[in-house]
DNA sequence: GTGAAAGCGCTAACAT
DNA sequence: ATGTTAGCGCTTTCAC
C-alpha cells in the first residue's frame, strides 16, 4: 500500500542506496539520476518512512507533553507557546492529559516513554511527591516541568508563594481584614499548597487571621448553599476572596452574582493565573498573572537545550519567571484604608529572588 | 542507553525470540522461564520499542489532529474530546496548529503523513478549495473534518448556515432590524462564510438589509475608531451584533463597555460557538451553540470507526450534529417588538436537516 | 519449550 | 557515481 525505498529504487531503475542518496544528500548523486529518481518518488508519492530512520539511531524529534486538562485555559495558554517553537523547530507533539489524576500522570509519561520521545514537558499534581519522576532522573531521561513550582527538579514557573503573598498583601492594602481562600477540589497540587503559605504569611504578617482554603466545586452549575452561607451572611463574613486559580474566580463570581451579591462592591475578588479572558469579564479580573504562553515557550528552550547540549546556563535547575499583579476591576477599597496602604504595596517586589 | 530485546535476552540467558514470546504470548513459555524473563524486564527497565513492532506492520495506534489555534477554546474544547476517547482506547496524539494558514495546514499534514498516523481529524480553514484533501482521498489516508461544514467531505459540524439563520431570526424576533454581522480577520473560512450565508437569508426573509460581515481585529487591544464609531454614532446604527464567534463577541464587548456602551441596554449581542467560558461571563453571552465537546467525541468515533472497520453507519459522510440557542442575557428586546415575534422564534426548528 | 533466522524500511560504510 | 551489504529492535515462522 505505502511505497517503501525499494519501490522507488525499482521504479526509478536504480538501488536503494542511491535514492536514500537522492534523498539525503543530493548533491552527491548525477544530476540526472537524481532527476530521475526524484520523478518516481513523486509518481509514486513516496515520503521516507521514519521507523527505518529511528531504527537506524537517527532522532525522533518528538517531544511528549503532560497536562492536567485542557478545560482550564491556562494548560491552553502554555501548550501555545509550546506548540509555536515546536513548529519551528521542526520538533512532533504528543500530547496527553491527566484530570490531576496520578495514575493518568503515570500512565502517561510511561506512553510517552515507550514512543521514545526526546524529553517531555510535564505539569503534574505533585512534583515533589511522584515517584515517577525520580523514575525519569534514574533512567536519564530529560524533562521539564511546567507550573509545577519546586527547587528539586528542573521546571519553569512563577514563584506561587510569593505571588499570592503579594496579591493577599494588595488586597490588605486595600483595607481587607477578612479576606477567604478559595480553591478548587481537585486542588490538591503543589502549586495550590504554595499559594495558601503565601496567603497564610500574608494574612500573618498584617497580623490578620488566615483560614484553611474553602474548597469549592469547580463543574457545579452554582455554588453550593452552605459555601454561599458562608461567603454572603454573617457579620464576620470576608470581604475579599482570593482564588487559587481564574476559572475558579469566574465560577464563584457568577455565583455571588445570582445571588444578587455584586462583585465588586459587596465582594472583592482576586484570581490567579492570569487569564486572557479574564480581561474580557465585566468587570475585568484582578488576577495574579503568571506569563503563561513564556512559560511555555520557556519549558521548551530548557528541554530543547538539554537535548541538543545547547543549554544556557544550567538548564537543569529551576527557573522562575516574574509574576505580575492584573489590576482588573474586582478589587474595591475598603473604607477606613489608608492611601499609604496602597502606596506601600506598589513597591512590593513582584518577583522571586 | 536503553535496552533492547537482545540485552534481557542476555540478562536472563535465554534467546530474544523467547523474550518476545514472554512479553507477548506468555501463556507459550514455562513458567518458570517466564518469570526469569520478567525479572530481567524489570531490572533492566526494558520496555519494547514501538519502532520494531510497527517495522513488522503492527499498528502505530497514532492519531493526528491538526488546528488553527488553541488560543480560541472552541477548539481547546474539541481536543478535550477528543483527547478522552483517544486514551480511553489506548491511542496517541500528535498535535500540530497552524493559524488558519493554508501553508501550515498542509505543512501538518505532510508531517502528519510521514509520521504514519493511521488517520487524521482536522479543522482547516476551507474544507471544499483545500488541495491537500483530494491528495489524502487519492492516497486512501484517512480522515475527518471537525467543524468545517462541508457535505462533499467526511466531517462532523453543526449547520452553520441554519444556525446562524436561527441566531439572528431570534435576533429579529426580539424586534432589532438593524443587526450588523462582525468577522474577524482570519474569517476567510468555509465556516464565516455559511454564517453570513445565514445571516443575509434571515435578514432578507424578514425584508431587512444585510450587510457585507465587518471586519474586526481579534487581537487588537481596543476596537479600531472607525469601527467603534460606526458601531455607536448615528441614526442607523446596529442594535444588535451578529458575531461569528464567542471570542470576538468578548472582545468587542469590552471595546463597546471601554466606550460606556452598554450591553445589552444599548447594544444586543449574539455569538457563536456556545464556549463554557462565555456562560461565566456578565451578562453571560448569549451564543449560537455548538456541542464542542461532543463534535470532537464524534469526530473521533468516525475516524476510529474507519480504521477499525467497525463503522456505525457511513462514516464517510458528514455529520450534522444540533446547534442551540443559549439565551444569555446580551440580548435585550426592542421597543415595538412582539410577544407573537418572540413566541414564534421558539417554535423554529433548531437542527439540521 | 526454546532457539535460529528472516525480514520489516532505512542509512552508511565499504566496494566497485 | 552507483551498488552491495550489514544492522538498527522486533515478531514470527520454522526447526529442534
Amino acid at each position: 500500500m505505502i511505497p517503501t525505498i525499494k519501490d522507488v529504487a525499482a521504479h526509478a531503475g536504480f538501488s536503494i542506496a542511491t535514492v536514500s542518496r537522492a534523498i539525503n544528500a543530493p548533491h552527491t548523486v548525477n544530476p540526472v539520476t537524481l532527476d530521475k529518481v526524484r520523478q518516481s518518488i513523486d509518481a509514486l508519492h513516496f515520503r521516507p518512512s521514519p521507523l527505518g530512520r529511528q531504527l537506524r539511531g537517527e532522532r525522533s524529534r518528538l517531544i511528549g507533553v503532560v497536562l492536567p486538562t485542557l478545560a482550564n485555559p491556562v494548560f491552553a495558554e502554555c501548550l501555545q507557546g509550546i506548540d509555536e517553537l515546536a513548529s519551528a523547530q521542526g520538533y512532533r507533539l504528543m500530547l496527553m492529559t491527566t484530570q490531576y489524576d496520578a495514575d493518568r500522570e503515570r500512565h502517561a509519561i510511561d506512553t510517552l516513554r515507550t514512543q521514545r520521545v526526546e524529553g517531555m514537558i510535564l505539569t503534574v499534581a505533585d512534583a515533589d511527591t511522584h515517584p515517577i519522576l525520580d523514575e525519569l532522573d534514574r533512567d536519564g531521561l530529560l524533562y521539564v516541568l511546567m507550573h509545577n513550582d519546586t527547587v528539586r527538579r528542573p521546571s519553569v514557573s512563577v514563584d506561587n508563594r510569593l505571588a499570592a503573598y503579594d496579591g493577599v498583601r494588595m488586597l490588605i492594602a486595600h483595607g481587607h481584614r477578612r479576606i477567604l481562600m478559595l480553591a478548587g477540589t481537585l486542588a490538591a497540587s503543589d502549586r495550590a499548597r504554595l499559594r495558601h503559605t503565601g496567603y497564610v504569611q500574608a494574612m500573618q504578617q498584617a497580623g490578620l487571621q488566615a483560614a484553611p482554603a474553602l474548597e469549592i466545586d469547580f463543574n457545579a452549575d452554582e455554588l453550593a448553599p452552605p459555601v454561599l452561607a458562608h461567603l454572603t451572611s454573617g457579620a464576620t463574613r470576608p470581604t475579599a476572596l482570593f482564588c487559587s486559580n481564574d476559572l475558579l474566580a469566574m465560577v464563584v463570581m457568577r455565583g455571588l452574582r445570582r445571588a444578587q451579591f455584586d462583585v465588586p462592591r459587596d465582594m472583592s475578588i482576586l484570581g490567579f493565573d492570569g487569564l486572557a479572558v479574564g480581561e474580557l469579564l465585566s468587570p475585568p479580573l484582578a488576577s495574579i498573572s503568571a506569563p503563561n504562553r513564556e512559560i511555555g515557550c520557556a519549558a521548551w528552550r530548557r528541554l530543547t537545550g538539554r537535548i541538543e547540549g545547547t543549554y544556557e546556563c544550567d538548564a537543569s535547575l529551576s527557573l522562575t519567571l516574574p509574576h505580575t499583579l492584573r489590576e482588573g476591576a474586582t478589587i474595591a477599597a475598603i473604607a477606613g484604608a489608608s492611601d499609604g496602604g496602597v502606596a506601600r504595596v506598589r513597591e512590593l517586589p513582584q518577583a522571586g529572588r
